[in-house]
DNA sequence: CGGACAAGCTGA
DNA sequence: CAGCTTGTCCGG
């Protein structure tokens, strides 16, 4: 090393450029450029911020070295950075993204002071063994939770054990827990606002950006209501703050804690420990859940209008939710004489008509005649929010709303009968009920995660209208009542629905018996080719929309096979654990 | 990413 | 052939 000064690897925070750089640090700043710092230096040209990934490295040789410009900030420390590398390739996406989220929102110089000596109070008598065991091993724990349970307990039995992080929803939920722990007398950070404070020590809470919480020694990672899709980021690289909890955890020895109603088969495939509550315990913290079958309802007004959800309208006094996703999409086709829907041979998605013939998302083609019944007549069911709207307003005798996703919660209209897409259901904070007016669209959309993603979305209804003790109502309109996430709601049992999702994910090989990454872009032809013939992939496709579904038995093979695979040039798309494949 | 530079296209 | 677009390369 030359007595100019230390010579530092940089990532350059510059999107569409993955590649690190070496520079001399002036003597000056010797003692405050450290792994993690956010640096600022001239790269070819222009200046460009940066993180400070390797420290005392040995430059290539024939290269003149610049020296970096400013030091700015304090950054995410060497166990962030290296948790950034793995997800990095884990997701088959550039660290720069990965550590922006690790960083400070406003600069910062120097670290606050730690906490203090701190008692918390004990958590409640009849979760304290629960909490104590879960705490106190290493590994991955699922715990069940009654969907309208208090978390806060668990939330202090993590505290207990010091620093760490805790990942929720939405960061209103992190708001809400962490003033709940804040005025139990614990330290707490809020992800991304009150950075220094949480590296300098206490619990990091926040939405999915906690997960890359820089803290002093991680004691515990904890992910609330695991199965909800808004932690995992849609854009590239589509990590999950659930798998980066995890692997935090792991690599310090800690125990990672995921609590949710309806643990997702990824978790409880991840999980070495699950706990669930009893029975008697579960089944009162859920609402009352009616399943109403619609084969026989008016296809003319699109069956959805029962007398059961009439009845709903009339006996509550309170708020009455009613949910209708159709975004776009074909019309759902139903048998004029049994209405049955017309559905693949497994029963798990819905086909559509193209030229004569019945075709399925999976290219299965069958004649226009009912499987059920035989019966040669179809009809299309289709009715948009707007006129399910009108029609509703006319049924009840009194005003609806519509609320759309471009609505804000506070400007939720004073009526008392809501109707929207599933947006409604995070823009509302208590209803009397909730009535899914067409489950058929969720449970059978064309996504192998469609059964999951259905079930969270009962859950949230179940939050929005408390336990049955309350009176709390779910009314679910279908015509697939036999759907195994409809059994399971009805019993009020999504451990018996975890298991049968489980058994089927297992017998399709896709995750988590086996890890997904969806190929789009120009060249997506060009670059599975090579991967054709392989026997530890599987290539599916190319789909109608040009996107191949590439599959191999884990997510560390899939990375592997991704990270080694030319990329051919042009304008590549890879999103590995696809949100909606 | 975005600047540099080269190769290709256009128009009077 | 100046003047501009499009493509490819590369950064310490």
């Amino acid at each position: 090393m030359s007595d100019a000064g230390r010579i530092v690897r940089v990532l350059p925070d510059v999107s569409g450029l993955d590649k690190r750089f070496d520079y001399v640090v002036p003597a000056r700043w010797a003692e405050s450029v450290d792994v993690g710092a956010l640096v600022r230096m001239d790269l070819h040209g222009r200046r460009v911020a940066g993180w400070v990934v390797e420290v005392d490295v040995d430059p290539p040789a024939g290269v003149e070295l610049r020296e970096i410009t400013k030091v700015s900030s304090l950054g995410p420390d060497q166990a962030v950075i290296d948790i950034a590398t793995w997800a990095a390739h884990r997701w088959s996406g550039r660290v720069a993204p990965l550590l922006k989220m690790a960083s400070p929102d406003t600069m910062v110089d120097q670290l606050p002071s730690g906490p203090g000596p701190r008692t918390l109070p004990a958590p409640p008598a009849d979760l304290a063994n629960d909490i104590a065991e879960v705490f106190g091993r290493p590994g991955v724990t699922v715990v069940r939770t009654p969907p309208n349970a208090d978390l806060f307990p668990w939330l202090l039995g993590a505290a207990a054990l010091g620093d760490g992080i805790v990942v929720t929803p939405s960061i209103g939920m992190a708001r809400f827990l962490g003033g709940q722990l804040r005025r139990a007398g614990g330290r707490v950070a809020l992800a991304g606002r009150d950075w220094a404070l949480g590296a300098a020590g206490g619990t990091v809470i926040g939405a999915r950006k906690a997960a890359w919480g820089r803290v002093r020694q991680l004691a515990y990672s904890v992910v609330i209501d695991e199965h909800d899709e808004r932690l995992q980021e849609e854009r590239n690289p589509t990590w999950h703050a659930r798998d980066v909890a995890i692997e935090r955890a792991r690599r310090a020895g800690a125990p990672a804690v995921l609590l949710s109603p309806a643990p997702s088969p990824v978790a409880l495939r991840l999980a070495d420990h699950v706990i669930a509550p009893s029975r008697s315990a579960e089944r009162a913290s859920w609402p009352i859940v009616e399943v109403v079958d619609r084969r026989d309802g008016d296809p003319a007004r699109g069956g959805l209008f029962s007398d059961e959800l009439v009845r709903v309208l009339r006996s509550t006094t309170n708020r009455v939710i009613c949910v209708l996703n159709r975004k776009g999409r074909s019309p759902m086709l139903a048998c004029a004489g049994c209405g049955e829907l017309v559905r693949t041979h497994d029963g798990e998605r819905l086909m559509s008509e193209v030229d004569g013939e019945l075709v399925g998302p999976g290219g299965e083609r069958r004649p226009l005649v009912c499987a059920n019944c035989g019966g040669t007549k179809l009809k299309r069911l289709r009715l948009g929010v707007s006129r399910a709207r009108e029609e509703l307003e006319a049924l009840a005798g009194e005003p609806v709303a519509e609320v759309t996703s471009e609505v804000d919660a506070a400007d939720v209209g004073r009526e008392r009968i809501l109707i929207g897409t599933e947006a409604v259901l995070h823009r509302v904070n208590n209803a009397d009920a909730v009535v899914f007016l067409d489950f058929d669209q969720e449970l059978l959309a064309p996504r192998y995660r469609a059964g999951e993603q259905a079930m969270s979305l009962i859950v949230q209804a179940a939050r929005l209208v408390g336990p049955r003790a309350g009176g709390g109502r779910i009314l679910i309109q279908t015509r697939t009542p036999d759907h195994r996430v409809l059994r399971g709601a009805l019993s009020a049992d999504p451990g018996s629905f975890a298991s049968e999702e489980s058994a089927l994910r297992e017998a399709m090989s896709f995750p988590p018996f086996g890890a997904l990454a969806e190929i789009g872009g120009p060249p997506a032809g060009d670059f599975v080719e090579p991967l054709l013939d392989r026997l530890d992939i599987n290539v599916l496709g190319p789909r109608d929309d040009g996107r191949y579904l590439l599959r191999a038995d884990g997510p560390d093979e899939l990375a592997t096979v991704l990270a080694e695979t030319p990329r051919p040039k042009g304008r590549l798309r890879v999103a590995v654990d696809p949100p909606r494949a």
